[in-house]
DNA sequence: TTGGGTGTTGAGTA
DNA sequence: ATACTCAACACCCA
């Protein structure tokens, strides 16, 4: 589900709940969710009596800043956290509890069990799997221009798969790469190495745009995502052609065709997304 | 009823 | 290096 502007919106609606809050019980009912440490006891160890002191995001990562370690957190498609008072019944597919000592606790809820967790101690985090694989979030400074043209430039694949490869920029995901090659009016089975500078320039500034607008909308819902508040995005108001098949483009009319691209459901407007 | 599709990503295979 | 299939899992819908 969560892509980097409803990673953002989760981080910023759970802060308010959990920050200074110190963790006294975790309880894990799907340990496949736990990827380090192996032990789930010693996964449960390390988190008791540590408090929660801010939240970071790195791309799709949630990262909980801890007083001596770091929990990473993957939502893939379906993964969601929110506070409860420790008498509220559980909802279904709540897979991992962490206890306050203020009579809540953080749920973490995943439908389809894909999510992940990495624990490391502070510091170590960075320099491991999952978030050293990474390339640079979209909104820093190192996501240039230059840097995202020479990462086009080198490589035989096409401009769609590029943007979703989280190594070469992280935060993409389905939605927005559909919606950014869009308002580039570059067609996704495009090869990365024979887009010009311009072209490139065009997709680096829609994905920019596109998830700065999303993150202010709160994010995009289609099915299922609710920030840690509960509430609903409201993005998916303002997209073009993701959702959009054989409805006619918002620019010219044509109908919104529905492709597979790298396995991917991809939606384009083939007239106003040349190949050329 | 059932097969195909879903906002993700890793492994294994050519 | 790249592409494809499958896997993880539950649910929805034509």
């Amino acid at each position: 589900m969560p892509e980097l502007p409803e990673v953002e919106t989760i981080k910023n609606t759970l802060k308010r709940f959990v920050i200074d809050k110190t963790i006294t019980d975790v309880s894990v009912f799907w340990p496949n969710i736990i990827k380090q440490p192996d032990d789930i006891d010693h996964f449960k160890h390390l988190l008791t009596e540590q408090s929660i002191r801010d939240i970071h995001r790195r791309g799709k990562f949630l990262l909980f800043e801890l007083d001596d370690a770091v929990l990473v957190s993957h939502l893939r498609m379906e993964g969601k956290y929110s506070v409860h008072p420790s008498a509220e019944p559980l909802k279904k597919h709540t897979h991992v509890i962490f206890k306050f000592n203020n009579g809540e606790e953080l749920r973490y809820n995943d439908v389809r069990k894909f999510g992940t967790m990495h624990l490391f101690k502070k510091g170590d985090e960075r320099n491991n799997k999952p978030l050293n694989q990474l390339g640079p979030d979209p909104f820093d400074e190192a996501f240039t221009l230059d840097y995202f043209y020479q990462k086009l430039k080198k490589t035989d694949r096409v401009i769609k798969s590029v943007l979703l490869d989280q190594a070469v920029v992280a935060g993409l995901g389905n939605i927005y790469v559909d919606e950014t090659l869009f308002k580039a009016h570059i067609h996704p089975l495009k090869k990365a190495n024979k887009l010009k500078k311009r072209e490139a320039k065009a997709i680096w500034e829609a994905a920019i745009h596109t998830l700065k607008e999303a993150v202010a909308q709160g994010g995009t819902t289609i099915r299922s995502y609710v920030n840690s508040q509960g509430d609903m995005g409201m993005f998916q108001q303002e997209l073009f052609v993701y959702g959009h098949e054989n409805e006619p483009c918002k620019t010219c009319g044509n109908p919104v065709v529905k492709m597979k691209v790298g396995g991917r459901g991809t939606h384009v407007c083939v007239s106003c997304q040349k190949m050329k």
